[in-house]
Order: structure tokens, then C-alpha cells, then sequence
DNA sequence: TCAGGTTGATTGCGCGCACAAGCACCAAGG
DNA sequence: CCTTGGTGCTTGTGCGCGCAATCAACCTGA
């Protein structure tokens, strides 16, 4: 609503926005279907067990991962369910605060998903970080890392008009 | 696999790669929120409206609609059902070939659209364009361009093993 | 002309996820 | 001690979407 001048420079420029929407579609596709395959989880499913393989010993409270994977809380409880009825990870609850629960891997979950991990690397490099020098990789980084990240990130003018 | 050096130089970097998953998420998820409440309409309902409404007269067939939205066959049925229930869309049957439906348009919908158009843009302007210089914008358009924007793109050697 | 194969589109089904309501638990104040 | 409010997680419900099966219409060759 800043007016000024009608037609900023990048006001109609949309090309990278829908180049990025359709990457995306087709790379997560893609992946999706090959974790799916070759191991029966979703690329969900693997973002939680890499958060959870670098946790720390006790693991991670479910509203820390349903933070990290933008996903909801109701969300989180299911998935959490369904790796934890295929034993890669297992629940305990917090004896500090007994409405807290913590996830984290089972021995076997951790050798599965490291073996999964390289696999996945791979997929990342054949999809995405392969196709740029590393020159180019910084670039793409810094390019990123202007986004917003967090539904917090965005929310500065999204709806500008009723926010006291 | 191929082993050689295990270390190539882009090999576990993946920042940018984390960093496009995050802002993918945390973008799409405020559009379509936003959209949902202004119009009650979704990204994709929007997607699949912005090509009818830079379609030609007669609009575009549904496999048309579906592989330009990344949706399969089924999808797109049932979201032009709703949007043809709510008014926005018509379809017709090709006269030449009675399998194809076109999708087009309606009169009230082409205007709806122009308004939510705006709206959208402007959303796109604020949460992905305006965050870059045009001359970053070049370069991401260059950038995001080197990826895959279909499966078919991706198919090169995601599962090599067992083509014959 | 008509059988067999192909293509465009639509349903049956299951799953993942958001939203809202609900439950268990904690922390303060009376 | 017992309320009262806030927090973490889980369940009830509905919806969007992919997959597979299916149907209708279109070719092609004999």
C-alpha cells in the first residue's frame, strides 16, 4: 500500500517464483517417491529422523520437531506414531514435565537412517546441489537465505491492515 | 557408488537445499492461507485459474491443466469439480474428440480473478520478488532454472539399477 | 466393419495433514 | 490445600491428493 510507483521494477517479475514453485513440485516428487520406495518413508518422515539423529541423547520434544518441520502438533503425533510402529525411534516421556515427551532413535533406527542418509545425499546431489558449482551454490545460499523460513517471517505485512 | 573421491566439493552441502525446503514451506503455506481467506480458494486452485485465465477461448483441456499444475489426472477433476461448482470455471466437451473436456473461465470468474490477481501478486511481491534487487532476480532466475521442473527431468538416474 | 490397443477423464480407496476440541499436567494465587 | 489459567500433546473430523482400476471415445489394421 506504500504506493509510490506503481510498477517497481520486479512488480510483474514472477519467472523465479514459478521456477521455484515447479522445482520444487518436481524435485520433492521425486525424492518422495524414491524414499518411498526404496525404504517406505516419506521425505517427512526422513527430515524427523535427521533432526533426530543429531539430537542430542535424550532426543527431541514433539513441538520441537513439529517446529523444525513446519508441520502442526497433530501432525507430529501421527508421524511420530508410524516411525515409532516401524521401530526407528521410540517416545519417553520428560520426568521433569510429564506433558512432554521426547523422541528419539532406536539403536536400529540410527544404522537404518545412516545408511538411508548417504542414499538421500545422493538424491539431494543429483537433484539439486549437483546441478551447481560451488561458486554458484553460495550464491543460490545467500539468494535463500533472504526468504522467510518461518510462517513468522512472513506474516510482517501479509495482512497488514488489521493488526493494531 | 561410483566411489572415486568421496568428497566432492559440493557433496554434503546442504545448506541452500535447506534452505529452499524452508522457504518453499513457510512461503506456500502464508500465500495459501492468505488466498484461502480472502477467497476461499487454494494455490492451486489460483494456479490452475491463472492459466485458464491466460488460456485462449476455449480454454484448456484438463490433461493440459494437469501437467502445467504438477497435479496428476485425478487431482485435477476434482479440484475444476469445485471450482466449476463455485462458479469460477465451465467446462465442454471437445467437439472433435468427446474424450477431452475444455476448462474455461466464466465471465464472473475472469473478474473475480483479475481482483485476486492483484492481491496474489502483490503477496508474491512482498514474500519472494520484492526481497531482490532485479539483478539478484536475474540470477535466481538463472539459478532455479538449472533444476529439474518436471519428473521426467528428474528421472535420469534416480533409480539406475534396475532400467533395463 | 469391427476387434484390439491407446488415450483422456473419472471414480474407489487410502493416507497425510490441518483445524478444533479435549485431556493431562504444570505453575500461581487465594 | 484447592482453584484458575496456560501449556504440551493427543483424538475426531474433514479435505486434498496420489494410485489403481475403470469407462468412454478414438485410432488402426485386417
Amino acid at each position: 500500500m506504500s504506493s509510490a510507483s506503481p510498477s517497481t521494477p520486479t512488480a510483474h517479475r514472477t519467472l523465479a517464483w514459478e521456477l521455484f514453485l515447479h522445482s520444487h513440485a518436481a524435485i520433492t516428487r521425486t525424492m518422495d517417491a524414491d524414499l518411498q520406495r526404496t525404504s517406505g518413508l516419506t521425505l517427512r518422515d526422513y527430515e524427523v529422523l535427521l533432526y533426530l539423529y543429531h539430537a542430542p541423547e535424550q532426543g527431541l520434544r514433539m513441538s520441537e520437531l513439529a517446529g523444525r518441520v513446519l508441520l502442526t502438533p497433530s501432525g507430529i503425533t501421527r508421524l511420530v506414531q508410524g516411525l515409532e510402529a516401524s521401530g526407528e525411534i521410540v517416545r519417553e516421556a520428560c520426568t521433569q514435565d510429564l506433558r512432554v515427551s521426547y523422541a528419539r532413535l532406536t539403536p536400529d533406527g540410527r544404522k537404518r537412517f545412516a545408511k538411508l542418509r548417504e542414499q538421500h545425499l545422493n538424491s539431494v546431489q543429483e537433484l539439486f546441489t549437483g546441478r551447481y558449482t560451488a561458486d554458484e551454490l553460495a550464491t543460490l545460499e545467500q539468494l535463500l537465505g533472504k526468504l522467510p523460513m518461518t510462517r513468522d517471517d512472513c506474516s510482517c505485512s501479509a495482512t497488514s491492515s488489521d493488526q493494531p
